[in-house]
DNA sequence: GATTTTTTTAATCATTTGATTAAAATATTT
DNA sequence: AAATATTTTAATCAAATGATTAAAAAAATC
């Protein structure tokens, strides 16, 4: 079990250096909360070496920001688009994948939704999101098993609201959560895992027709 | 229907104007990004004022904060306590209620979040979640339900995540949803009225035994 | 209506913070 | 080894920003 820090790819190059502090304390703080020497002593760096590197805080959160939101969105499209697997699969797949994505970073969803509220982000239109999720093969499988009446009919965006809303919202209340009873991290992680087993089986029990 | 600034109560007084000025800047943008300038701008008033009425933006902040939390728990606080109404009575009207609330006020929960993320928040404690929400007569109802065996054995957490991340998420998640499919902001609203039908059905599907 | 108190304003301060610069140190090339 | 290019540093700048002050305006009190 690796720490954030240290889970940190090679930090050899100054370059990484910054960026993998800049990632951190961005993630942790948000971009306007962070300071750029904030950043610097992180990374162990003299400050001017940051905007010699990236010329300027907002350059380097657009770097750190687009590797965020592509590595958040690589789960999903993994999955998404194997035409090997059935419906149930995919569900399992993702959920229990994204409970492991979470568990080691677990400030990376708040960190998008909060950066991604305001900014009219010409990001997410880079990325194409829609053209990632609602036009991939899970998508279609879905609407072809409504047809087919095999599921309950249902706006495949309730379907991931749901999935999306049971699996990353418990993360993104965990400091409430946690205080909400007395659980440990290691008891939330266990609490968790549990999730894997036993979201996909509610996500099951709402597809019945 | 009333916009976010019209619903601002009466802002007869200099201090009400600052107020909800603040609310509406803090709510939007959170503590850091927020500047006194824009909260002295929107309320009308000279930046002193802000400074003579509340000594400080911190000051204000811990204001606005503390009434929007408890704002947020008071819906809860109401259905939980209730000694009247049905396990799946409560499912309905505390899902209802909040979809309500969160239609009218969007941004309170990613601004929850966010600012109690890392802050070693006082207010937390100050509050005591845990004694509203866990040793509530709903918690009381569902546990002794799960003892006479009526509904399905759960850690009543799950049963609270998954009430507030398929209720809460997909407000929190809004403006990724509304770029995913091409929903306009009336059409995401019609989705939100839905789901508090949706949502309590789905919930009673988890709990059968 | 004069006096005192409260509220509001314009101007300014002090600190923080993103960014730059010129020089020093290090590495690379010739 | 000398010359050149790259990387790093210390010092500093300029703008933004939270906060204060002293005076003006308005309201309340006598």
């Amino acid at each position: 079990m690796k720490s954030q820090k240290e889970l940190s790819k090679t930090d050899h190059s100054t370059e990484d250096k910054i960026k993998n502090a800049a990632r951190l304390i961005f993630h942790k703080k948000g971009y306007a909360a962070t300071r750029t020497r904030d950043i610097a002593e992180e990374a162990g760096i003299n400050l001017a070496l940051l905007n010699y590197y990236f010329r300027s805080k907002e350059k380097l959160f657009d770097i750190i920001m687009l590797e965020s939101l592509q590595g958040f969105l690589h789960s999903i499209k993994e999955v998404f688009n194997n035409e090997e697997t059935s419906l149930e699969n995919k569900i399992e797949t993702l959920v229990s994948n994204y409970i492991d994505l979470l568990i080691e970073q677990p400030d990376i969803p708040l960190f998008l939704l909060s950066e991604l509220r305001n900014n009219p982000n010409e990001l997410v239109s880079k990325i194409n999101i829609k053209q990632v999720l609602m036009n991939s093969y899970f998508i279609k499988q879905f609407k072809h098993a409504m047809n087919d009446g095999i599921i309950a009919t249902m706006n495949p965006l309730h379907f991931i609201m749901n999935i999306l809303g049971m699996t990353v919202f418990p993360f993104i209340a965990s400091p409430i959560l946690k205080s909400l009873s007395d659980i440990s991290p290691a008891d939330f992680e266990d609490l968790m895992n549990q999730r894997k087993i036993l979201i996909p089986n509610w996500i099951k029990g709402m597809l019945i027709v």
